[in-house]
DNA sequence: GCCCAGGTATAAA
DNA sequence: TTTATACATGGG
């Protein structure tokens, strides 16, 4: 990987296995817009504009040291999934098949909070409804950065009553956010603490919050916390795993479940008429 | 109108 | 312990 930097973009030459399109729409992020050939979005209260080009990632509205400070982390540009993926694909011809069709997804480094709170809206929903209620929580409650905005802090939300959310229609998800928000505001939940935690005790700390079950909890740790270990189950990779994986637990996958899970959850949705 | 969505809480069996 | 149902809303 090779770094130019001009006036107002980056660069990133000779990157392997980093398709945008296929990092943003497999369905772990949820604010990365789509206009033209250019995703628009917004992390740790930074907006850019990203595209390929040849062969190259290129950033704009960014510079040297934003890039070194956000977004190489951001991308997990340290990580070598051709790696990871090359030996996830020894363990069965179906994950082989995923890499090989979605080798450019990598697993975004998400802010623990806006993970979190986006799965809460993520359940018993689907994705255009939750791109559009996470939209709303931000225009609503956010920051204005240049047009976009940031995600609102849990700081901000826990001072909110329910009907206060009604505008972002979450449903009955909106007292799931003020109670996650008011337990990471209060520290009864602690981000620091749950890096260090063992993903199971981890996983049981975040289930504490009203509306958090075990896949909320484990999308939260892969995309928020780059647990890479964490495999989120709901009922379509339940399908998944009875038809290719009959009789087999997640553990199957090892320290890179999670990423397994991904590579698998985007092909069984683009190829959904293999599953049962 | 109908079924369903990157689930969870709650009640009932 | 397992299974069934409600939940708010709107995409397709």
């Amino acid at each position: 990987m090779e770094i130019a930097c001009s006036k107002n973009c980056v660069t990133i030459k000779n990157i392997n296995n980093f398709d945008l399109g296929q990092t943003f729409d497999c369905g772990q992020c949820f604010r990365w817009q789509k206009i033209g050939d250019k995703y628009h979005g917004v992390a740790f209260g930074k907006e850019i504009i990203v595209f390929s080009e040849k062969n190259n990632i290129i950033i704009e509205n960014t510079n040297e040291k934003d890039f070194n400070n956000t977004w190489e982390n951001y991308f997990d540009l340290g990580t070598n999934y051709k790696c990871i993926g090359e030996e996830l694909a020894e363990i069965h011809p179906i994950i082989k098949k995923a890499y090989n069709s979605y080798s450019g997804i990598r697993i975004l480094k998400q802010e623990p909070w806006e993970a979190l709170c986006s799965f809460i809206i993520s359940q018993n929903n689907n994705i255009p409804r939750i791109q559009k209620i996470v939209s709303r929580l931000c225009n609503l409650f956010g920051n204005k950065i240049d047009i976009q905005f940031s995600f609102p802090s849990a700081q901000t939300l826990a001072q909110l009553t329910e009907n206060d959310l009604a505008p972002i229609k979450s449903g009955f998800r909106a007292k799931y956010i003020i109670d996650a928000a008011k337990k990471i505001a209060s520290g009864k939940i602690n981000f620091e603490k749950i890096k260090k935690m063992p993903l199971c005790d981890a996983e049981k700390h975040l289930t504490t919050i009203r509306g958090v079950g075990p896949k909320v909890a484990q999308c939260a740790l892969l995309y928020g916390f780059h647990k890479l270990e964490a495999f989120p189950i709901d009922v379509w990779m339940k399908r998944v795993m009875k038809t290719f994986f009959p009789d087999q637990n997640p553990e199957i996958f090892g320290k890179f479940a999670g990423v397994a899970q991904q590579y698998l959850y985007h092909y069984s949705r683009m190829h959904s008429e293999q599953i049962k």
